[in-house]
DNA sequence: CCTAATTACTTCACTGGCGAACTATTCTTT
DNA sequence: AAAGAATAGTTCGCCAGTGAAGTAATTAGG
């Protein structure tokens, strides 16, 4: 793959050539668009480079987190669904991947007998605590040559266009 | 799935009880990277769902816009890799798409036999036409709450965080 | 209460993308 | 000019994720 620099420069090139056949073409936010989709897509693969060689993907990874960082060690597949943006197929899938490492248990509520409960294992708090720190120098480093300042604008600005998406989105799912 | 603002504080929180056991966890920067991570996500799948409709997904759509935008209209496979962050494999898949859909043709180069020419027809042509427009609204509406400035400082800041990427990623990648 | 609707999870079939191995062509080196 | 290295693209087999349909348990309505 080229260089960051060389592969914003062409998206600035192609959208500018674009934009000549569409006047009416938001130029700032189809760059933004672009740059969140290029920025998220890299900053996905760079994690599951890191993720890999503990027989994880992101998600996997996510929902072991999600687990393990709430108060009561556990939770259902339908409440970790609502929170990561899974569907539910997909989160039986890393159920299975998460049982079968025997970084969770998957035991069926005694109160709801439709629902599943997931509880981390001590094996999943160790795996967390290994997995965990030596995440944190790159995670560091994609932010490294920001400010604070930049860094708290960053977060506000991204929050603005997670809530301005989804309310797109909510709009167009009225019927 | 939830509501967007639920989702941000739930991870807000889950990120919080983690780093009470990670003290040397960098808090800003962890949030910072699943806040960007959920916003490409998102992005991707409102975009997606709009090119659906015409039997095309990000990557089909991305790879015809870059044909389309080259100053010849026409690019070989290679070329399209280099700049779309995608593997040749999958650029194999996405040629047989828009060939068969009639909106590229494939030709051998007559300089170098190795290589594939792939050209935009223009029915291709006509699809961007139809396609784009649609998309503007949409795409002005997830920056809509965001002043200039705040464009211009998230378009700064996510190129900076581009490059950061970036450079962990080739530095890794010395032998 | 007993049927109907809802909820929770699973299964199946399919699309999307990746790495490794393969074929064909061109470049390099001697 | 022949052998080896490099490049371009394809094929194959695998993992990840989705939508639709299925099963089981619970809740709501008459």
């Amino acid at each position: 793959m080229k260089r960051m620099h060389e592969c914003l420069d062409h998206m600035d090139e192609g959208i500018g050539r674009v934009s000549e056949n569409f006047p009416e073409l938001p130029l700032q936010e189809v760059v933004l668009t672009r740059l969140l989709l290029l920025v998220g897509g890299t900053l996905l693969s760079e994690l599951e480079r890191h993720l890999k060689p503990h027989g994880l993907n992101d998600s996997d990874f996510r929902t072991l987190m999600m687990i393990y960082s709430s108060p009561t060690g556990s939770a259902t597949p339908t409440e970790l669904c609502e929170y990561a943006q899974q569907g539910a197929t997909n989160m039986t899938r890393i159920a299975n991947v998460l049982v079968k490492a025997g970084l969770v248990t998957r035991a069926t509520s005694a109160e709801d007998r439709r629902r599943i409960v997931l509880t981390i294992t001590t094996a999943g708090k160790r795996l967390v605590r290994k997995i965990l720190p030596p995440l944190f120098p790159n995670v560091h480093g994609a932010f490294a040559s920001l400010s604070a300042t930049d860094k708290r604008t960053l977060d506000r600005l991204l929050r603005q266009v997670a809530v301005n998406i989804d309310s797109l989105t909510q709009q167009d799912a009225r019927p």
